[in-house]
DNA sequence: TTATAAAAGGATATAAATATCTTTTTATAA
DNA sequence: TTATAAAAAGATATTTATATCCTTTTATAA
């Protein structure tokens, strides 16, 4: 499971560019409503990842937080990689130092299996990919109840 | 991914599974030490354990911590449960308040499959089964180095 | 040029997970 | 019956994740 943050930082990117695509540049209180966090928490992380260029920010009046040219194709990966680093794609699922084929765990061949379907998705699913299924209606940003 | 102490928990009931084999019922520090975990809380998730009835225990000289009758065909599944509830089971990727087939998040497909691989492996695999495959050789309980 | 709106930064607070320590209960061996 | 070994129970401590608050910087509109 990915943590409470990385859910948010992927909700928060996936908001603000389907209001990319409005010609809106949203803030941190529009964000944090839409994908019902905090909202200082939700600054910290949109903080943290316009540092790390996964998106970009304006600062002063009439600012707020937007994609540029070479960030329309950030993956769930890259997201997770800054939100929380990498260990669930590495980490033996039965707790050893390190994960080994050649040395392995009694759960490695099945939960190896698992975990690079997981990181699959990581690398080929990207923001923006997401944000369209949601803008064709084909799926939902949040729940009504 | 597992919480540590769920973590601790399966590899703590692994290695009671081997040592019962061998007609002995190993301690908390016997056990801690296999496991490589602090003793004192080893002691507080083997105390969960028994509590819940995944392993018995024997207080007083001589006494440790065993499976009876009942206890043989554990499951992951029974372990995470007791240990860090089922939400990773249930639980959206995306960080909805739910998961539903029919008023997905933009990853439900996908992941959902992934989840549902997880859930196979801790419904399938049994304490007992992964303990064997250590009896045989066929994997270890931990790393040398 | 000043007032205002917005993000950035820094300091704290709270909650949950992980870890330790001490006392009590129970069983057994001497 | 007493001393000892062991788990159970309870209290506390530490660390990490989550969350809040206050101040500073920056851009823009009036
Ligand atoms: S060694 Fe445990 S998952 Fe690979
Ligand atoms: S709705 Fe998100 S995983 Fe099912």
């Amino acid at each position: 499971m990915l943590s409470k943050s990385t859910e948010y930082a992927i909700r928060a990117l996936v908001f603000i560019q389907l209001r990319n695509w409005e010609q809106k540049r949203p803030g941190v209180g529009e964000v944090a409503r839409e994908i019902e966090a905090p909202e200082a928490y939700t600054a910290k992380i949109l903080q943290t990842l316009a540092k790390h260029k996964l998106m970009d920010s304006a600062k002063g009046r009439g600012g707020g937080f937007f994609f540029g040219e070479n960030q329309s194709s950030l993956t769930l990966y890259d997201v997770i990689h800054v939100m929380e680093g990498d260990a669930c794609f590495h980490k033996c699922g039965f707790g050893l130092k390190s994960c080994n084929d050649h040395n392995p765990c009694p759960l490695h061949d099945k939960y190896v299996v698992v975990r690079d379907g997981f990181f699959e998705i990581a690398k080929t699913e990207t923001i923006s990919a997401l944000s369209d299924s949601i803008r064709r209606g084909d799926a939902v940003l949040n729940r009504i109840v």
